[in-house]
DNA sequence: CGGGATCCACAATGATACTG
DNA sequence: CAGTATCATTGTGGATCCCG
């Protein structure tokens, strides 16, 4: 292996770190989900996720603001609101989504005969309208 | 949205997450790329990875084992050896890995300017060989 | 309504030592 | 060599309260 594989390598584990770090974790998916759906106002999204805290809650907002996956807008009337929405750039997020469905998919019925299987069981999502 | 738009929002995520459950987190994809540079020993392994412990080395190679992606064979000579290796199953993963990296690429471009961008550095990866 | 501040429980990780 | 065991530390998230 040369230098300039290992540099390949690296940062292709960078390129790949750094797309886990703005969309991994347990709660970027459904938060987009959410918003996606039609939710558009904080307490909306905290009441169609469940068992999301509005500390969580507020702390990914943030994180996919600062990522320009989502955008923060006040509505100055009155009373002021403040709306959530997608980007049109969070619509590129499909790219990654798409495979990783997919491929979640294909590897639950390989494993269909394990149980230690997922950890974080994701709860029902019942009330995403 | 209907009730099995809802079924199939949660379908979608508990895929995502799955995913991100097998191929998620810190350590695995550095995991996976040490093994398909050519390093099958556990303590070659290890070397290559800046940063890793034993102990998380250990419990990173049983869940990549466990979930089929590595295979750990004891070769009974003397002394024993034990080899990791990638299985022909583990290469699919390159269908989400190739979008991740181009994402996590265009991504970083476009916070360019941004300075809070990855918490978790990948370290140097210099032992790569 | 949209969060921030604080406190606390538990999980994840690191360091170090040890074993078959 | 290929891990386990133990302990200390850190981090992360939940629960709750509060505030403009």
């Amino acid at each position: 292996m040369t230098a300039e594989d290992e540099k390949r390598f690296q940062a292709k584990i960078r390129a790949i770190q750094d797309t886990m770090f703005v969309i991994g974790g347990k709660w970027k998916i459904p938060v987009i989900l959410s918003i996606y759906c039609g939710n558009r106002r904080f307490n909306d999204i905290l009441a169609s996720i469940p068992r999301i805290t509005n500390r969580v809650l507020s702390k990914e907002l943030k994180h996919l603001e600062e990522n320009l996956l989502i955008s923060r807008t006040v509505v100055s009337e009155y009373p002021v609101r403040i709306e959530y929405a997608l980007t049109e750039y969070c619509l590129s997020i499909d790219k990654i989504a798409k495979p990783m469905e997919e491929w979640g998919i294909d590897h639950k019925k390989r494993l269909v005969n394990k149980v230690k299987f997922r950890q974080n069981e994701y709860p029902d999502c019942r009330q995403l309208h």
